[in-house]
DNA sequence: AATTAAACCAACGAAAATACTTGGTTTTTA
DNA sequence: TAAAAACCAAGTATTTTCGTTGGTTTAATT
């Protein structure tokens, strides 16, 4: 599992996607402008989501994109895996030829984290965190500074999100 | 938590260190060969590990490194934080301020995370890792191919690893 | 005393990855 | 037919990582 702000964008994204599910496609621009990220940017995001089969597009005036499926079974590990190919943290990706074709010292290591990560993240789904309070604050605060075109915020009530442990930087 | 390459780097140096305690000093010469990693690269790393307080150095002919603490008590976490000063992966470094000042949708999910990686990595002590049997066999391995300084050789050829953390500002 | 092996230090430079831009084309709606 | 959007490819800019150069200090050995 490899974190960038690549695979952050990708979440912010498709979480704002999840957001505005109910009121149909929602376009890039206006992804663009909510989470201040470059439009095409975002476009060559979403290529690798669309082969993905994580969200469909569809195009012309009016159109925009969607989730491809539940948002209770898109894990926050998916979208990751899908912007970013390259998906292990061990630097010979999971090869095991670190060094010299041998496994360096701490492979092992990095490949338990990895793992210990990918788990993490693909234990929580966009429906999760569209169910979280401080989500739902700063979509409602985003849907206001950003008008655009839309009415009330509408909360898709899914199951409750299972994520351990406080928030915190430490 | 953020996790790169130097990281990684610092953890298999600090290891090297650990598995070679009983030797007496080690020099960086000698990681720099064993592990491939620059000499002068180790040298950027090491001046963190010793203002951290995590190695002590002495100068002159037959110095060197050595651990400043018993190998139980210095965890991965203190490792990585200590050459990777930012240790944050949301965007603001946990500051709250992603996007215009605010939280942006995602950051409870990101410092959620940091705090996750970070307790897996500070239950893990050099220690630890020297007891792992797989990392036995590599330093075994290591012992043998390069015996002490001599070779005239270092094809010191590290790929670039991709374990990149992150920056950016949203 | 001179030599040498090491830590220690600062600044620069190259390479890679990341983030963004430009300039399109196609599709679809109005 | 015009416009809004997805879709696409290539290039540029920025940042970070990694490594280099060229030292100085310290301390052991000869």
């Amino acid at each position: 599992m490899r974190l960038t702000t690549k695979g952050r964008y990708a979440v912010t994204a498709m979480l704002d996607l999840a957001l505005n599910q109910g009121k149909g496609a929602v376009t890039l621009q206006d992804i663009a402008l909510k989470q201040e990220i470059s439009l095409s940017y975002l476009e060559q995001l979403f290529a690798k989501l669309r082969r993905d089969g994580l969200v469909k597009g569809t195009r012309g005036p009016g159109g925009g994109y969607r989730l491809a499926q539940n948002a209770e079974a898109i894990s926050v590990a998916a979208i990751i895996t899908s912007v970013d190919e390259k998906a292990d943290m061990t630097r010979c990706g999971g090869e095991a030829n670190c060094q010299d074709g041998k496994k360096c010292l701490t492979h092992e290591l990095w490949a338990d984290l990895s793992l210990e990560i990918y788990k993490f993240l693909d234990g929580i789904s966009l429906a999760d965190l569209v169910n979280r309070p401080e989500v739902q604050e700063v979509a409602e605060r985003q849907e206001i500074t950003h008008q655009s075109h839309s009415s009330g915020l509408q909360s898709m009530v899914v199951e409750p999100g299972q994520l351990t442990g406080t928030t915190d930087r430490h």
